[in-house]
DNA sequence: GTCTATACTAGGATAGAC
DNA sequence: GTCTATCCTAGTATAGAC
């Protein structure tokens, strides 16, 4: 035993590096922008789920806002990041749409992420959100293009099953899985042979 | 020339039938709720923009939720309603898929249509919106597999063109139409041949 | 690095008049 | 059928202490 009360252990507010610290609130800020929305998330709710208070929230990024932005061009580059990984460790018989699609679901383990996306995306109409979010598509529509070098029809199929798969979970379609059979096989078809692991990972 | 003064004509507050003036909130409703999503739309803006005063709007549906989920309903029957008379009037020669999401496109010239039903999508955090969001996603889905017949693939391909259209809106993507070759390139492929005919709707 | 206290505004909802 | 006045809560942001 060290001089201090064992209770000390799990005492939440912990001083901790300033880098960590925004580390954690990003992390928190996506899971529920991602699920809220840019109006529906309160800096007090992303706060808590940090374990710090709100204005500190505040004093770290300036603004609500601001710390959106941050949160979206980060998500935005993690989603390329990992796209650019799946392309330059394909194998020759590997088609890339097939390898970047199924990345794209894998992404999933990363709670948030494509929910966050798309909440940037329904939230264009706050001007700066709006200029970030047609930015960020046009990063991904260049990426599969030029980079990857796919096709028009190939890039359409891409990003419309990545949205529906979006969309599946912000309304969180899951849940009905094991209780509508129409709702089960909708989100087989979208998760197709990922289903499995995909339900895994949304329903806790 | 009649006993009021002609300056009576363009008066915003007219007294009119509750239906009629239903009918006008739930338009405003609709083109405010699909910009600016849920939360991000007060009563008062919805008020001003069907010329009455705020309380009143709040009158008339209970409560801002109600309000929403009228709209969303409502928007969704349309859409339905919409794909029904298409595939009824389908030609022999003529495919369903194609002539459905046509369809799906002409219906930009509904103001907030597509936006509106995505931006209930993504608001499914809230109880009420997440329930009507999973009922009407497989109302679109049982219409598309049962009464037109379609296979899992063209469901998926509609509903994921579907998707990228209302998110290209959503982000005002037609914005950089001429200003960026890229989002031009884009704006082509997402809105096919049917792409000027929308960006004249869109952009006004 | 992080908190408490607090200022201030916005926004949904209610009461009651006309 | 529609308004004005108003209440009340929630929520962002600031000031300043420790």
């Amino acid at each position: 035993m060290r001089g201090r009360s064992d209770a000390d252990a799990e005492v939440p507010t912990t001083r901790m590096p300033a880098a960590e610290r925004r580390a954690l609130i990003l992390d928190a800020a996506r899971d529920l922008f991602g699920r809220r929305g840019y109006h529906g998330t309160t800096t007090d709710q992303i706060a808590t789920a940090a374990g710090i208070s709100q204005p500190y929230v505040v004093r770290m990024f300036g603004t609500k806002e601001a710390l959106f932005l941050e949160v979206f061009a980060d998500t935005m580059a993690t989603l390329l990041d990992e796209w650019r990984d799946a392309f330059a460790s394909l194998s020759p018989e590997e088609s890339a749409a097939h390898v970047i699609g199924e990345r794209f679901f894998d992404l999933a383990a990363k709670r948030g992420l494509h929910t966050l996306l798309l909440q940037g995306f329904v939230s264009g109409a706050e001007a700066a959100i709006g200029t970030a979010a047609r930015d960020g598509f046009l990063e991904m529509y260049r990426f599969l293009r030029d980079e990857a070098g796919l096709q028009d029809e190939q890039i359409q199929g891409l990003l419309g099953s990545g949205m529906i798969f979006a969309v599946m979970l912000a309304i969180d379609m899951s849940s009905l899985f094991d209780q509508d059979a129409d709702a089960a096989a909708l989100l087989r078809a979208t998760f197709g042979t990922r289903c499995g692991q995909v339900l895994e990972i949304v329903r806790p």
